[in-house]
DNA sequence: CTATCTTTCAAACGGTCGTTTGAATTGCGG
DNA sequence: CCGCAATTCAAACGACCGTTTGAAAGATAG
């Protein structure tokens, strides 16, 4: 009875979520087996089964867990740049900043295993199995259309084609950092321990991805648009 | 004896290999199964086996078949580049389109099978499987050396830490930009027809990528280096 | 035609997969 | 303490995995 705070609720659930997200960031959704999956987090084999339903189902539970806070996280950032600057025109790199911050500071979150969503969430975009991106795809609409009309408000220079392919380029930019594979890594020789100062990351990042938003529209763009 | 030239002397070989490189991209190294593979290529289920060995030595000849001659033409476009301007200092864009110039071309090539390996190139970058990735930094390495070395001798003025994090960037976006999931084309709205038009996204990405490397130095950055 | 080497084939191998089952155990209100 | 529901457990399910085997078929050279 005293000891009922040390077992949570549902700490089965957390446990097999905490083993899921590092199994499917280090191997894959098809290379994390169940029998992997349950014996790193302790609990039976059935266990999954019992409390998700199926390892789909748990797929889309380890999301969104730390998905909707995010994107909950990167609206009101918009939300308050707008708020601050009632009518006025956003500077585009504060609207990048507000959706890349969010997501660079759970990579700060190693003890709590940010660090390993985040990672598994960079790979994901690229993931095959097309019910993965679909639902990757549904988790992010709400926040993505909201930064899409505040880039658009804030460029409205801009050809709209042409914007939806820097948005698009920012955002693989973005995926592809997070996913912090070791391919370049080792191609460029960079050192792993400099990834994660997610202060110094976002004013690199920043800096680039502004820079190519605000990139001049050559003719042959603006003769397409 | 007059038939001989319909059936060339590693036809089985070739109808495997575009069999694999298809259902990789659309299923994953995984998730295609040597019995998908072998009926898709019409062969019998041994002759993966037989011809390569296993199934992963099949995928390293699938990566070594298109990726030896691309970055082959990748260097050789360098080579040109330093060619025509001796002595003198190349053009940070010209450096990224001679680059990005190969990898773009292949996407128009959707019959010979092209566009297949350009996407399942694109995923590979964020493969769970350490195997693959290795293989993939290993095949990139020459070609990387010689690039990262131009851009050095094109920035001599940035710091080297910036620099490399700005490759980084680049080879993201690049990966991201091939990969070409819907992912992103479900929530930015854009039409996969557009995408692959080769000429219009080199200028697109060129400009993007352009922009990005020559970002202004802040504080923050050049106080890092 | 015969002998030899290469390639194809159907069948089976041992393993691992995600999931299910039904009994055992645990937690808790009355 | 009892009874009921929630949870855990060992065991097994059928399906599919990559690979191997040895015989059949085909191609080639003497």
């Amino acid at each position: 009875m005293s000891l009922r705070a040390i077992k949570p609720q549902h700490e089965t659930r957390t446990r097999i979520l905490d083993a899921a997200e590092e199994l499917f960031m280090q191997h894959g959704f098809e290379g994390a087996s169940m029998r992997m999956l349950t014996a790193k987090a302790g609990v039976n084999l059935a266990a999954v089964n019992y409390h998700f339903g199926s390892k789909h189902a748990l797929i889309e539970a380890v999301f969104r867990r730390r998905l909707d806070p995010m994107n909950v996280a990167r609206i009101a950032a918009l939300d308050k740049l707008e708020a601050e600057a009632p009518g006025r025109v956003l500077a585009p790199e504060s609207i990048i900043r507000a959706f890349i911050g969010p997501g660079l500071r759970m990579i700060e979150d190693a003890k709590g295993g940010g660090r390993n969503f985040i990672r598994l969430l960079g790979r994901t975009y690229t993931e095959p199995a097309k019910s993965i991106r679909a639902l990757i795809g549904h988790l992010y609409a709400p926040a993505m259309e909201r930064y899409k009309a505040a880039f658009e408000r804030a460029l409205a220079q801009m050809p709209r084609e042409e914007l939806v392919w820097r948005i698009y380029f920012m955002f693989g930019t973005l995926a592809y950092t997070l996913a912090a594979t070791d391919t370049v890594q080792l191609i460029a020789g960079c050192k792993p321990e400099d990834r994660y100062d997610a202060r110094l990351l976002e004013e690199r990042l920043a800096a680039f991805l502004t820079a190519g938003l605000n990139a001049p529209l050559k003719s042959a763009i603006r003769k397409a648009a």
